[in-house]
DNA sequence: CGATTTTTTGAATCATATCAACGTACGTGG
DNA sequence: CCACGTACGTTGATATGATTCAAAAAATCG
């Protein structure tokens, strides 16, 4: 059931049987086809996702109506609106699934829980947000100081996996820029060659 | 001597007496004058810092020799470089005192000792990085996807504080701009009024 | 006060966005 | 299985807006 899970719990904090047993029991599997939403704007998010199959994108729509998007997830990865998880306030991002996948999700009453019964998993969450926190400063630092092409060839070694998985449109829109720019960087990229 | 600090810490995690006498025998207090480093670019951060008073700005230098400023951290702020303080590895951030400051820093090794043995601080720990997360996600997002007029204006809204007091070419690095393009939105924006 | 830093302004240049058109791949329903 | 419609990627022409370089004006510091 939650084994990708565990596997990469455990590889942070290692388990007992029992704090294992006890984390499971407010685990539960979420299966989301193809296009299908896991959080839209608006919505309170309610979960913490963690991704066992799959990959997923979180966005937001701006004032013209154009989206941009902020965060794949795939295998292993963690996935929510952290922002409206905890405040309780309604969302601005849309989450959905860019090919079909298997979720795991957590609900906050169940983490709270555990934050405050469980010193493992209060350690394991302590982990994954530096790691998040981390991540998202890198891509800050890049997105302030690097030029779209650096930053499109940045990208390829950080996350060579999506770059193959996932629309080229998709992609450009992460690197905040228009889908014909994308495609003109990857022109004059492999003239290079 | 810590009052700052402590005003902080127990706004999100109340104390008892003996948990704020373990904290507080962690800690030191460094003064920094205007322009002097807390932190070079190669040299390992051992700290976190806390400000008590005063304003530091922390930065990266690229290939061609610009700075792109990264994070002001005024009084009641926290600053350090996660990466290098966690991993051990050189830092690629500069961090020096824009005015004469007074920090609260505790090391590495005191942190992971009361990480172990004060849930408190702890908890404080996992707050401060959600808080620190969800602020790097909001300016990852309006870089991504507001337009440098835009960006600017949030700032003024974000932090007041700071655009008063920080030269205007800072600012312009902060949010990715050369100093004449903010010069030229800030006459754009007073014509509006 | 004089020296240095910061901000403003103007003109030229460069990069990305925009708009429009075309070719291709993909998946769906007939 | 084919045909159609929709998505996606590429290309070209043009427009827009930020950068760059140079210089002057204004503000700040010792």
């Amino acid at each position: 059931m939650y084994n990708l899970y565990f596997e990469n719990f455990i590889k942070r904090v290692p388990l007992e049987p029992h704090e294992r047993e006890k984390i499971s029991s407010c685990l539960t599997i979420k299966n989301l086809r193809r296009n299908q939403y896991l959080l839209q704007a608006g919505d309170i998010c309610k979960y913490i996702t963690f991704v066992q199959k799959g990959a997923l994108k979180q966005y937001t729509t701006d004032l013209y109506g154009n989206n941009h998007i902020v965060q794949f997830a795939i295998e292993n990865w963690t996935i929510s609106d952290m922002e409206s998880f905890i405040t309780g306030n309604p969302s601005i991002y849309h989450i959905d699934a860019m090919e079909d996948a298997q979720l795991v999700l957590i609900d906050k009453a169940a983490h709270e829980m555990l934050l405050k019964e469980e010193p493992k998993y209060q350690e394991y969450m302590r982990l994954q947000l530096t790691g998040a926190y981390l991540a998202m400063q890198k891509r800050l630092n890049s997105s302030i100081s690097l030029s779209p092409e650096e930053r499109y060839n940045e990208f390829l070694v950080m996350r060579p996996d999506i770059s193959q998985r996932v629309p080229q449109h998709m992609i450009a829109s992460y690197l905040g820029l228009q889908p014909e720019t994308l495609s003109r960087i990857r022109k004059k990229n492999s003239r290079k060659l």
